[in-house]
DNA sequence: GTGATCAGTTAGCAC
DNA sequence: GTGCTAACTGATCAC
C-alpha cells in the first residue's frame, strides 16, 4: 500500500545522470554486492556515499521486515496445519477406540456365553443333553441384551 | 524504544501555557472524549486545532498498534495451547487403544482356549443328546473366527 | 555489515 | 470518527 513510491524521492536520493552515476534503481541497488557498490561510488561526494548507502540500508531493511512478516504468517499457518493433522488423529484413534471397546464387549458377552455354557456341560455329563443345549441358547439370547462392560468384566476375570 | 519522546516537539504541538491551553500530555489527551477535547479547543487557531486533531489520531493509532501485536502474539500462544492439548489427547487415546487391543487380545485367547476344553469335553459323552449340542458350539465358533461386526450380527441377533 | 525483530508511523479498509 | 492491520522506517540486538 504505501510501497515504495517515495522513497528515490523523498528520501532525496541524487540521480545525477549526467554524471558517471547511471541513476540505480532500487532493485539493482539492493542486489549489488558491496564490490559491485564501491564501483558506483566513485566520483561522488562523501555525503553522497553516505545517503547512498544508507538509502540501500533502508532497502534492505525493508526487504528483512517483508520476510519477517512472511515468516510470522507461514508460522502461523504451519501451527493450524498441525492442529488440523492432530484433531484428525485425535478423531481417527476416537473411532478405532469406539469400535475396539464394541468388538471388546461383544466378544466378552460370547466369552461369558461360552463359559455358562461350558459350566452346564461339565456339571451335568449325566443328565440328558437337550436341557444343556436349551440352557445355552438362552444364555446367547441374554448376553446380547446385557451390553454394560463393569458387570460383565466380573464373570471374565 | 522509540517511545513518544518527541511527539511532543517534533509534531509541532503548541504548548502555549499563558493561554488557556493547559500543556495536554500524551496521556490525557489520548484518553480524552471527543466532547472533552472540544472544551480544549477553544480559543486555538484552525490549525493548531488540526494538528491537535491529528496528535490524538497519531497517539490512538500508537495504543491500536501495540493492542494489535499483542493480539497476534496471544492468538500465537492460544494456538500452541491447543496444539499442546490435542498432542495430549492423541497421547491418552493411543495409550487406551494399546491397552484395549492388548486386553482383546487376552481375551481372544482366554476365549480360543475356553472353546477348545468346551470341543473336548462334549466330545467325551456318549448319550444321542450330544449332536445338538455339537451343532450350537459350532456356530458360536464360527462367529469366533469371524470378526466384522456386521457379519457377526448374524450370529447374535 | 547483515539479518531479524520491536515499536512507532502512515495509509487504507471496514464499520 | 474509531479500530485494525499491512507496509514501511529507524533503533537495536546477535552473529
Amino acid at each position: 500500500e504505501k510501497l515504495n513510491s517515495h522513497t528515490s524521492q523523498a528520501l532525496g536520493v541524487k540521480k545525477e545522470v549526467g554524471e558517471n552515476a547511471p541513476a540505480l534503481s532500487d532493485d539493482e541497488l539492493v542486489a549489488m554486492s558491496v564490490r559491485e557498490l564501491n564501483q558506483h561510488l566513485r566520483g561522488l561526494t562523501k555525503e553522497d556515499v553516505v545517503r547512498l548507502k544508507q538509502r540501500r540500508r533502508t532497502l534492505k531493511n525493508r526487504g528483512y521486515a517483508a520476510s519477517c512478516r512472511i515468516k510470522r504468517v507461514t508460522q502461523k499457518e504451519e501451527l493450524e496445519r498441525q492442529k488440523t493433522e492432530l484433531q484428525q488423529e485425535v478423531d481417527k484413534l476416537a473411532r478405532e477406540n469406539a469400535s475396539m471397546r464394541l468388538e471388546l464387549d461383544a466378544l466378552r458377552a460370547k466369552y461369558e456365553a461360552l463359559q455358562c455354557f461350558a459350566r452346564t456341560v461339565t456339571r451335568g455329563p449325566l443328565s440328558p443333553g437337550k436341557v444343556a443345549t436349551t440352557s445355552v441358547i438362552t444364555i446367547v439370547k441374554s448376553a446380547n441384551h446385557n451390553s454394560s462392560p463393569k458387570r460383565e468384566s466380573l464373570y471374565t476375570r
